[in-house]
DNA sequence: TATGAATGAGTCTTCATTCAT
DNA sequence: TATGAATGAAGACTCATTCAT
């Protein structure tokens, strides 16, 4: 028999994320993937049941891999609050870093999968946001993080300035410097950009 | 719904944010948008090119007032830069506060039209980001601002966090209070969430 | 507007039961069936939600007009119960003389239906094949028929040869006479092929 | 399913006789009768051309098995023609007895190769109606069958007939007892179902 | 203008068939 | 032979847009 050369499941996932970054989920063809993954069409369905497939498992793993890697950090018991989030950061960008078209996908289709099923893919933004909450709690109880800080506001404004400067950074990655947006971000989070004499 | 004298166009537009918001750009057809106007599918032709057209149109208008908005305030010589942030986060809240459906389309949408038409989009939010920075610069100068913020990533930041608030509190109204949301910005955004001692 | 001239929906009916004649269901296409109809293929879906959708509107106008045709005859007061079988023959046949084709679609496509909506399908034909029993039940009561007849048995035999009869005429018009089956099947349902002396 | 010792062609003949009885010829795939074989996809085609040649193969068989049955009872001489028929009506049953699903393929998806082929499909069929018509001609000739007998039309409804009672009890073997199905053929098509006095 | 019926290009998806192993 | 992954042609269906009235 013809035996899977390669791994023709991840060359569409990956072909996927290129054809989903560079045209957006509704205006990418099947065929259009197929033909970045170096495939005929029909290949596509032998891995993956439809088109909307192909995206729920992009999230999927995307989401699972974040959380995972933002839950480990939680856990650490070496840093302090301040330390987590600043780590969690780091670790986000790192993330994203050597595939910018994954960054683009993950920030804008999203949409279309909380539309499909809401369920499905709050659950790991709500757990996300719980983690996230919880860290500024913690943080609070220590005396590291303002107690007026409202913890479900500030984790969401978080989420969207991080997702936005994601954006900013995987669509015009010579405007925008990684090693500034991280400084910056955890400046700003830290000391927001009041002046405070003394 | 009957149209109410002639005003066949703005009831298309109205129409249209609120399918637009319901089901997205892409899945939204002429036809609903015609009917939810109270109106004939071709009819939608006479008023807008096509289905992009309505879309531009909204986007071209919600830019529009916005950056009227910020620029006004922008402009006003009784308040300084802390203030005129906190003036621009309260009247970004009170344009969509009656109308949470364009706050959706407006977060939900401008991708597709970057995609067919950056140098268009990007104009808006480039001249936008830009008043941010001269805010940024003008409190810096003025000792209001830390001096270490990357203005432009701080606006990023800023634009993205503002964004997804708006993004879920008109998704669920119940379960985010406006009032919440400005104040915690204001917080954040000036003091940031440390805990300064003193 | 482009009002509706001729009756479209009557057009595309007509145009799918000569199609479906000819070449059967599965090999005929919606394309195929518009462009017999003189229309283009998205007007089919107008007027008929898919394509299964055309052929169950087929059987339920046949099987409609079929069983209206049955059960009148079987309420005449006028006629035994042999001259209603007789009547029945006769007025089924003169049902599908002005249209072979549909006579065809009839004897060819039933099954399709059958097995998507058994429940659908079997309705009409239980109902006549009842009818038939009654008949029966009535022509041995008076001493018309046979006792020994096992009605259901008998109407499913006299279904299934007139079926084929048709079917075989719609084939081949010339090979066979009309005048020839209808005497045919009256005889041999009433008298058999038996010979009997005295 | 394992396939029995080098038999893989009688095991994809008998897989796609249950398939294409349970679904149908056209809802039928290669790689569904293959799994039914307890085959892989591309061994069909080693023993078969293609889909149609599958169907071919097994309506080459029934038809030439049944011929063949046919022929040997009409050549018989220790019968006369009306037991003849009474013998062949039984030996159809029998030979379906044990393989319902083959006489679901057989009364279902013969159409599909007529149209394909009909110069074939009608031979076998013709043979058989030919054997038929002698068989009622000798009977009239020896005052055993009616003189007024089209015998053509009786052919033809006679063989209409048992097609559809064969398709009835083989799609509900409960509901009809093929003890009595045989018992009132032969009454039917012999007596008929009108009351002789005398 | 207003209508809404008609159009037909465009896509997803299936599946018979092929082919490298 | 046997396998089952890969192919790509084919067809149902949608919907933005047009157009006759």
């Amino acid at each position: 028999m013809r035996t899977r050369e390669g791994n023709k499941e991840q060359a569409i996932f990956d072909a996927a994320i290129r054809v989903f970054a560079g045209q957006g989920y509704f205006n990418a063809t099947i065929s259009h993937i197929a033909a970045a993954a170096g495939l005929a069409t029909g290949t596509v369905y032998l891995y993956f049941g439809n088109k909307e497939g192909i995206l729920l498992k992009i999230f999927d793993r995307v989401w699972g891999e974040l959380f995972a890697i933002i839950e480990r950090i939680h856990g650490r018991s070496d840093l302090n609050s301040r330390e987590k989030f600043e780590t969690i950061i780091d670790a986000l960008f790192d993330y994203f870093t050597s595939n910018p078209a994954l960054a683009l996908v993950f920030v804008n289709e999203q949409q279309h999968l909380v539309r499909k099923d809401a369920a499905h893919f709050t659950r790991y933004y709500d757990k996300t946001m719980l983690l996230s909450e919880t860290l500024i709690g913690d943080g609070v109880r220590n005396g590291i993080f303002n107690a007026f800080i409202d913890a479900p506001v500030f984790s969401a404004f978080f989420f969207g300035g991080l997702r936005h400067l994601l954006h900013q950074w995987a669509e015009n990655r010579e405007g925008f410097s990684l090693g500034e947006i991280r400084q910056t971000m955890k400046l700003v989070v830290f000391h927001g950009i009041g002046q405070h004499k003394g």
